[in-house]
DNA sequence: TTTACTGCAAAGGGTTTGCATGAGG
DNA sequence: CCTCATGCAAACCCTTTGCAGTAAA
């Protein structure tokens, strides 16, 4: 997690304006470990600037997606915003749609990245990796569903 | 890669019905190693179905992805369809577009994800592991540009 | 014969674009 | 000041839905 400073620096390196929106949009992502939506980052920054656009939530997400400070990450509805750029696994429920970064296997994909640069000939950028499932919660409610 | 019969076989157990349609949406992304998006599958299909439209490809694809035959992989513009459902590597260049399946970590992403059900009380269902860059081909051409 | 798939058309909805106004460097 | 971001509206396009006709079992 940036500081609201070291990220007014990380966006002059890009040559990008820095804007009270944007700030606003980028604490709003970067600030959360929920992976929200487009429509929940324009929630949770609608109370400062009430005049603020989707439009306006797209365009600052892109910014901050090509200065790598965020990552989009498509699902099939929509995109959801991941904040940890740290190689690591996404759990993804399929019921409750609840996406966590998990500690489990950090390691692990940061060999797989470096054995794919080594053993291929494929240069490596980014990478995700998500897991698709039942969380904790919905996974006891599917079993007491089916005993039921 | 299924056999045409045990296709058949694989979607009677759905109780789904199978018509040539089907058949030939199943065998176009099946029988295919690029991760097809919809409209390439509408113009591999189109000419043994002039009359095809593309609300019967997705139709298909939903029933195929319910019986487990394949996967959906959502991108920024639009989905793509995987038909190897082991656990494996995706290399998906940010350049061309291609995607492909490699074997390399095929053996480490297994273990991660035995390794995730144990470790976490998350119940895994299937999973996606991306990994994105530059292909051989892109990234040649991109170091002849650097250097230009 | 019954069920449900196909094809066509229209709607849905997340995302992008164009442009006038306004703010940042 | 000059450039570029914001806000508003409209367009875009992938995907979904509803329905009449038709094919599978």
């Amino acid at each position: 997690m940036l500081t609201q400073q070291e990220l007014v620096e990380r966006l002059r390196e890009w040559q990008v304006r820095v804007t009270p929106q944007r700030l606003a949009i980028a604490e709003a992502v970067l600030n959360s470990t929920d992976h929200p939506s487009v429509q929940q980052i324009f929630e949770r920054v609608r109370d400062h600037f009430p005049s603020m656009t989707l439009a306006t939530i797209y365009s600052t997400l892109g910014v901050l997606q090509r200065s790598g400070l965020i990552q989009e990450l498509p699902f099939q509805k929509m995109s959801r915003y991941e904040a940890n750029m740290e190689p690591h696994v996404n759990l993804v429920c399929i019921q409750c749609e609840t996406v966590i970064d998990t500690d489990t296997g950090q390691d692990a994909v940061l060999r797989l990245r470096n054995r794919i640069s080594k053993e291929s000939h494929f240069e490596v950028a980014w990478q995700r990796v998500d897991f698709y499932g039942w969380c904790p919660s919905c996974a006891a409610a599917k079993r007491a569903a089916q005993t039921a």
